[in-house]
DNA sequence: TCAGCTATGTTTACAGTGCTAACACAGCGT
DNA sequence: ACGCTGTGTTAGCACTGTAAACATAGCTGA
């Protein structure tokens, strides 16, 4: 009842078919709806309902599977950070992330979200903690919160900046140039 | 044909109207949709489509209203910044603005914005260069473009997490107090 | 074994949306 | 007086999210 892997009965797993099938719109720019993705799984309309409450239960069921994906790029690609430039390194691939995908990007961010004790939720924090872990490993003296945070909304910023045209996005070397001088140009002011 | 100030003959002047009508609900809160502005408006629900070729465009002529709102905001308030503190109370206020306007907020910014030379890109455009002359001036060393990259990076960034609820807003004093803290974490930070 | 229960999927329907096309009317210049 | 152009209206299309009623398939227990 809860992993069914061979499919045969009924559908198999409209579920993760309806998941994959909305991703792979998402990822491919077309705009998605609930009926399109339905469609795209060969099911009828309204099939999706009984596995999502809403159109906004599919989104926050693909948010949390992008705030994964995230979470890889960020810390599964490389070693833990040992220093500053290397932090600068997050916040480069963070916007990457955004640039690549970014309608999956909408989806994790951009809503309200007030889906309270959500999985969702905790991915989001799992996001904010990574950070300050880091954080708090390159800087342990300074206030691993407010800085996280800082790091976050740098990162975050510049990631729909980018994203909606309000700064210019090139090539993405270009963009992670510019955002790592960003990230430099503001953690060298100092009084 | 251009400005038509008194009203008597077909409607009066519409387009304000519409604009108007639609930054009321955007403001409070209600859903936006053509027809509901055409109904506030008192007209039928293609009229707006003699003023505004889409609803895209309806929403660029808010979010330029939107910009310049924004910019007096952070620019007219109060006197040029003369330390970084000042900086500081930059993003505060661009933070603020965004949590008092949520929905102009996120017709402001969270779109492509394709249209190419648009009136709304200058406006964007008139933000980053208050912001590059202000950095220039309290930090006339730096290298301004990318301090003022980062420092609008950072303040949107914060803005879209509190807005999103990524992060926790609560009062909009906590909230401001946590957006200096995370600015003077980041740019206290140094080598 | 078979009756029925539940999970899953389908059909039908409704209200709302953006948008187009065809039409109506007012005021202008000629 | 005529028609042109700018403005507004009425109908209608294709699409959306969602609910209600119905259908079916496989399990579960008699």
């Amino acid at each position: 009842m809860s992993t069914l892997e061979k499919s045969g009965y009924h559908h198999g797993d409209l579920r993760a078919a309806l998941l994959s099938a909305a991703m792979e719109m998402l990822e491919s720019g077309e705009p998605f709806s609930l009926r399109a993705v339905a469609r795209r799984a060969g099911v009828s309309q309204t099939a999706p309902y009984r596995h999502f409450k809403d159109r906004d239960a599919l989104e926050s069921a693909l948010a949390v599977e992008g705030f994964r994906n995230l979470l890889a790029d960020l810390g599964g690609g490389r070693d833990l950070p040992a220093a500053l430039p290397d932090l600068a390194e997050f916040a480069v691939t963070y916007v990457d992330f955004a640039l690549r995908r970014p309608a999956l990007f909408r989806v994790m961010f951009g809503k309200p979200c007030d889906d309270a004790a959500d999985e969702r939720v905790k991915a989001a924090d799992a996001l904010h903690e990574l950070l300050a872990d880091a954080l708090d490993r390159v800087l342990p003296d300074a206030d691993a919160s407010a800085l996280a945070t800082a790091g976050w909304g740098l990162a975050h910023g510049l990631a729909c900046l980018y994203l909606d045209g309000k700064l210019q996005a090139g090539s993405s070397k270009e963009v992670a140039d510019r955002v790592r001088s960003a990230f430099l140009a503001i953690t060298s002011v100092g009084p």
